[in-house]
DNA sequence: ATAAAATATAGATGCCTATCTATGTAAAGT
DNA sequence: ACTTTACATAGATAGGCATCTATATTTTAT
């Protein structure tokens, strides 16, 4: 699994705003405009946290005019959800079964 | 949504070590030596992560003698991919739902 | 009692981040 | 041409975080 891939992603998703800034667009494109009037912080503070987004793939732009559209990436969608299962489903990657430590005295107990 | 509340648990997880730290504990219980053998740094920084996991409600932690040994919780291994999924679903909390923003000149495009 | 092993705590450091104000840029209306 | 609107960029600041060294605490073995 690519723990700094998958890490940078969570990071972009791991703010209160940033959260609800994806939840919002869970519903369908919005423009910048429209998120902004959701929130309280400055313009130049929602073009900061859609350019994180951007950077980790979780959100794509589309600019018409004086407007900026915004869309949450299709692969992020489907894809995130599959990696929380897949990180908290046994038998992956895991360490009992990827190698056994020599020199310790814990054993598996769960 | 408690979108500060997801927040935090998201940072917990935005960390390549502590994601590989879940992904080890996913397998079952593991004690603190047996994890640290696995990277490179520290105890204290492993003592530090496993401190940010718990108070994220991700890990609990139980001592036994000398050891101190680490569980997932088990309301998080279910919780999370629902949450992954209930953030991206259409039709949970959506703007476009909630309410109709006055004075904006964007439409639901998606 | 003393020593060793496993872990936690304290304090320091360097980097990253969220936010702001100020300003630039590009598109559209008058 | 000028203004307005929508958005981006630059630079600053305050706070948070990952990591380290040093040290304390707790448990077990000798």
């Amino acid at each position: 699994m690519d723990y700094e891939g998958y890490a940078q992603t969570l990071k972009a998703l791991a703010n209160a705003k940033r959260l609800e800034i994806v939840d919002l667009l869970s519903c369908g494109t919005l423009c910048a405009c429209d998120i902004l009037a959701h929130f309280s912080f400055t313009q130049p503070t929602l073009s900061h946290h859609m350019k994180v987004l951007q950077d980790a793939g979780i959100v794509r732009a589309e600019k018409r005019g004086r407007w900026q559209y915004y869309t949450l990436v299709a692969a992020f969608t489907t894809e995130f959800p599959q990696f929380a299962q897949r990180l908290l489903q046994r038998d992956e990657n895991c360490i009992c079964h990827e190698k056994t430590q020599a020199g310790s005295d814990c054993e598996e107990v769960g």
